[in-house]
DNA sequence: TTCTCCATTAGCTGAATTGCTAACTATACT
DNA sequence: AGTATAGTTAGCAATTCAGCTAATGGAGAA
């Protein structure tokens, strides 16, 4: 298999950062945080006002960036927040503009 | 006058995460940053492999987004890079995934 | 004024994004 | 089996985005 989850083409950070140009999805994952870090699908979907395909299709953008996983509980899946790579990633990108250089 | 240069209609927060979404408009913060925070437009746009035009509505969108200001010297124009902005926008809303919450 | 240089705006095309409704899959319940 | 529940996939339309070339604007130099 050929296929990384999540590590096709783009690199990480574009992934993250396509992932969280949209307001809904950042919203989902300040939702799934302040929840707890796990969620069903539905209980993201009803937080929305929009349809429940679209919301769907939000969180699957948002595996494919790695941001969340899937785990599968019965009939529904579980959202899983992963933390770690959100704050990493985008703290790593803004870490290069905390040093002055050049100050002037 | 009605619009205050990048304040009309989406907040903040929305306008710089949408402007990070592209590549090559990180890659002009970066650069930006790395060269002590000010350019001319030609000095940017020659570092880049896409046409002028195309480097130059980059810029444009770094601006409406507040994360760049442009400054006119002579003829030319300087892009000067609102590091604090960056920081400060992404940074806060970095921080509301720093705190456990029900860690479980 | 005229010419040149720096850079943007105009106008186009193709691709990606976002939203919807309808149809489908998969698991559980009776 | 048959029905209800949880959620995704398919397919479509409207919008936005990103790239290009060509034309334009504005400031300085001759």
């Amino acid at each position: 298999m050929t296929e990384n989850t999540a590590t096709e083409g783009l690199d990480q950070l574009d992934r993250v950062m396509a992932a969280l140009a949209h307001p809904l999805r950042r919203q989902v994952l300040l939702v799934l945080h302040f929840r707890g870090g796990e969620m069903g699908a539905g209980d993201i979907a009803e937080r929305f006002s929009c349809s429940w395909p679209t919301t769907s299709r939000h969180l699957r953008q948002l595996e494919e960036s790695g941001l969340v996983s899937v785990r599968r509980d019965g009939r529904q899946r579980i959202y899983v927040l992963e933390r770690e790579l959100l704050t990493n990633t985008l703290g790593n990108w803004l870490h290069w503009f905390k040093g002055n250089v050049r100050p002037k």
